[in-house]
DNA sequence: ACATTAATGTAGCGAGCGCTACAAGATATA
DNA sequence: TATATCTTGTAGCGCTCGCTACATTAATGT
């Protein structure tokens, strides 16, 4: 009679994976708590029961949205070192792949929620801002140390420079100073 | 007839610059039609008897901020084209002075909505990006014409990678990739 | 078997949201 | 002065929000 469920830490990790969806596709200001609970399956009421309020809700989901992210970021990276030009065409390439779009779409709403002072994601986003800087490096082909952390954080400008033209809608300005050269 | 028409039409003006430096202060985040009523020293019932919804008011607030933002960038203009390094170090240097921050606030927020599909906020950041392009171009010393077009296509996204790391605390970042060569 | 605790449903509170209905003062026009 | 129109205040509607109180059922330990 009665559905068989999970022990209560594998029904909260499964709770996050389906906030994790839910963030994903719909980004974080289509999610209330009711809605969350929707996507996950249960009620506003139970995930106020498995977390303490919502800011720890988002906390938890952002976290496992981060650690899917890095998953594909590793699956995804060039087999060697490239040059900062080529690897930004790659990048730029890959980031516009429809898997990573919604993580993009996520990490420039995390970003403007950062831009007025919100602190909580202020952190958030600069922690994840430096995992991507010391991912980038480990990608860059440059011998002289020095020269290679001014690349990696020229990547990390380029990169995001380039994912915030590319929401809002200017993919050609992002083809003009990336593509081929004439 | 077109005295009091004239009159209405200034006040109305007059709401318009108070909603501007509201939101510009606060982001659009915090601005309710009863935040924004008090911020223009009027109520909520006479904001949408000047105006059709909140997204008409909106709509006219931002157009606001960007001609007053047009004016400032006029101003800091560099007498002389420069070469495109030396450009984005001008202008990184610019955009973090204590005028420009809300409105480089105010701009990644709006392109955090353009990140979800907010078709209204996609169209008012592909306007303003393509004004910034037009006018960065203006200000690159640079012969050759393809190159010179592909030369400000990089700066818009150099400049608007800054303005989303400066966001996330990662000022650090940007300086080392930017700062004089050693 | 019984007691205790864990898990979940139901219902709703208080606050803020965009927006509107209604009426009344202010002003212009006849 | 009378009337019509412009402008503004008061009040509140219907909704969603995060969150909670209370009750009940399911599972577990003794």
């Amino acid at each position: 009679m009665s559905i068989k469920f999970s022990k209560s830490a594998d029904r909260r990790s499964d709770i996050l994976n389906g906030l994790a969806d839910h963030v994903l596709a719909h980004g974080l200001i289509a999610s209330s708590l009711r809605a969350l609970a929707k996507a996950a399956g249960t009620s506003d009421r139970m995930l106020l029961y498995y977390f303490k309020d919502k800011s720890e809700i988002i906390a938890a989901t952002v976290e496992v949205v981060a650690a899917r992210m890095v998953l594909h970021m590793n699956d995804m990276a060039s087999p060697q070192r490239l040059p900062l030009d080529a690897l930004v065409r790659h990048l730029a390439a890959v980031l516009s792949d429809p898997l990573f779009r919604p993580y993009m779409r996520l990490w420039l709403e995390i970003a403007g929620m950062a831009a007025r002072d919100d602190p909580f994601y202020t952190q958030v986003g600069e922690v994840i801002g430096r995992g991507f800087l010391t991912w980038g490096a480990a990608q860059i082909a440059e011998e002289n140390e020095g020269q290679h952390i001014r690349e990696a954080a020229k990547l990390l400008i380029m990169i995001e420079g380039i994912v915030f033209l590319n929401s809002i809608g200017l993919n050609d300005v992002v083809q003009t100073a990336i593509g081929n050269p004439a």
